[in-house]
DNA sequence: CTTTGTTTTTCCAATCAGTGAAAAAAGTTT
DNA sequence: AAACTTTTTTCACTGATTGGAAAAACAAAG
């Protein structure tokens, strides 16, 4: 059974707040009248409310225009003073964002030394100057994402073999450092986590598969509006069978979706029948350029991926799919063949769903690192 | 973003309440003094709630044992007041059963006319003399599984072809006839909702997977203690592509699940390598008696279904697979075959998952029904 | 310029759920 | 019978929401 907490009355009144907090980030801006009856609170709750959020400096107040009446007093998100440090392993990049998502400041971030435990140091020292440069007071906090296995609840990076990390008490170290909260997450469900934060403003899309589809293949569910972790692991659908006697994977299994169509099988595939062995950004020049045989691949790799995703929708019947990774970069042509095969190959009522490549619009990885901070302020509290 | 509804103070009261309901549930018998401890709610709230739910009639107060001071008033459900009446469709039952998904009494639903429209109204009557030969005021309400497409929160039967329903709007109807709420479900969700309600009370499971094997193959998907829907149509694990070359299936693509350990499938290929055509029961009977060619078709499905499994558990690694339908009939020798294949080919987190089968113990349809009216008594309050 | 009407905000008394401590009740043990 | 324990009830208090009324601020009409 779920751990239950006792209700209390103080718990009612955050529960408020952040309803209110979160209709202001969605239409803003507003009034408390019109706030009061959106949420059909009475108006001394909203006015309490809108009050302490004015107090702690996440709203800020405008002059309305009159509609033939008092002039109403606006609320919108006090933006500029909320701010929100992202930072980036997979692209080694750290930034300043917005509580919109909005990146205001970007810079990359390097290291002396070799990858290990001890970028840690040089990380704050990067992030110290960075929070001095701007008022500590505006900053809300810090999110990170790494490649690697996470312990979000704890601030651990479990193991991340690409930096180095093995039991690295990252956000502990951090914070004491630095005085701010510091939230960690894997890149794949900071991405998705992204996405979700940032889009939730504007649509509601409560069930979404974000797919990672590079040199490995991954997944993030969000379903019911909530990431799924299952006991942990989730998202694992790289090692999803497709051919089941197919090629051996090195995860012991057969047909793999990474054994089938992982970007180094797709470039061994292209250099089997040209000869040329390619980096996956000239393979992608050629596909651009319209190479038959490179297009060939993206058909190929389309056409296994759609077949997964078919799995997926058949499963879990999501509204959107959202694919990211350096795969996403092959683009329309991949989109398109995706969509051939759920419509080809999907159930009738699954495969509805829409599929959309995770551009350069949708955010990325610092976007990622700075919901993990957003996500907190505006999610609904549980009881406590 | 979700429909947000304000918080309020009657909340609070309710939430308490269901809160010392569910744990009274868990370790009854429990009294108020204990319940003050375990909630830390104050005595005084405790009390006020338990003197409520004591006055609906949902608890029942008896004389516990002194430990060295005042004897405490012990609390506990009030199992023989509190009645639900559960009907089940795919089995033609009809039951009633206590609050503990204890079958009480049952017997089997008969109808004079054919299929269609019509077996409501016998329905409703049988309903009726059920309700008539106990207390009405001991009925809480009436569950009804119903294989096909369900609208749950309109109560209507979108289509049950199995039962010649098509847009039945099922439990208006009983509703307005029987005077108690009434609630419909498909089939499937009503089984795993049945584990998820009644296994609560042990032990907690919030990550499952229902698989009903059979003549068909579907899943029901609860993470977060929350039953899966997707856009309405979650569940399709029967035409999960393993074979990407398989055999064609109805559904338009090849080598799904279905199209290959369906039963209908398993019988043709005993018939195939045997020359007999054979009823499930008859091989049944084959299998249990260590017919050779029968036990290598449970290890054909067994494997086919496994590599399912483990797609299902790279994807959402559940704590626990329950493997219902006909097919769980064929009993520990699938399960270990099951438990083999995602032993061999599950990624390490994942495969730590239980499988079980969903023998008689487990429930039933019936007791699933069930459980639709239960689990609103004891489902902890949404904002309102 | 005043009056009237509208829109928005603030104020106020009332309600109601939870709190914590103390009292009361009901036992057991010495 | 007295002392101690355990459990329940009582009571005065805090604090969040409520709904209505008053006040404030403004536009448009007279």
């Amino acid at each position: 059974m779920k751990e239950l907490k006792k209700g209390s009355l103080k718990f009612v009144q955050r529960y408020n707040q952040t309803l209110i907090l979160r209709l202001i980030r969605q239409r803003s801006p507003l009034s408390r009248y019109e706030l009061a009856k959106l949420t059909k609170l009475s108006p001394t709750t909203v006015g309490n409310a809108v009050d302490e959020l004015l107090a702690i400096g996440l709203l800020r107040e405008t002059e309305g225009a009159s509609s033939g009446g008092r002039k109403p007093r606006l609320l919108e998100l006090n933006a500029k003073g909320n701010l929100v440090i992202a930072v980036g392993f997979m692209g080694r990049q750290i930034a300043l964002c917005n509580l919109q998502g909005q990146i205001l400041e970007q810079q990359p971030l390097v290291f002396q030394s070799q990858d290990g435990p001890q970028m840690l140091e040089e990380l704050s020292q990067q992030l110290k100057s960075l929070i001095d440069s701007h008022q500590r007071e505006n900053i809300l906090g810090i999110g990170i994402s790494v490649p690697g296995l996470v312990d979000p609840s704890g601030g651990l990076v479990l193991l991340s073999t690409y930096l180095g990390w093995e039991s690295l008490p990252l956000t502990p170290r951090l914070e004491e450092d630095l005085g701010l909260p510091v939230m960690v997450e894997n890149d794949g469900i900071a991405l998705a986590l992204g996405e979700k934060t940032f889009r939730e403003a504007l649509e509601k899309e409560e069930n979404f598969v974000y797919i990672h589809a590079g040199y490995g293949i991954g997944a993030t569910v969000v379903l019911g509006g909530e990431i799924q972790r299952g006991e942990g692991l989730a998202g694992e659908i790289g090692h999803m069978t497709i051919d089941w006697q197919g090629p051996q994977c090195s995860c012991g299994s057969r047909g793999c979706l990474e054994a089938l169509i992982a970007i180094p099988r797709l470039l061994a595939k292209y250099q089997q029948s040209t000869g040329k062995a390619l980096t996956f950004a000239q393979f992608k020049e050629k596909v651009a350029g319209g190479d038959e045989k490179a297009l060939e691949i993206v058909d190929f790799a389309g056409g296994v991926l759609g077949v997964g995703l078919v799995n997926v929708c058949n499963l879990l019947n999501p509204q959107l799919i959202v694919v990211g990774g350096e795969l996403s970069l092959l683009g329309e042509l991949l989109r398109q063949k995706l969509c051939q095969v759920i419509s080809l190959n999907g159930l009738p009522g699954t495969k509805d769903v829409q599929v959309q490549l995770a551009g350069p619009h949708s955010g990325g990885e610092l976007v990622g690192a700075a919901s993990l901070v957003v996500e907190k302020m505006f999610a609904l509290p549980v009881m406590s």
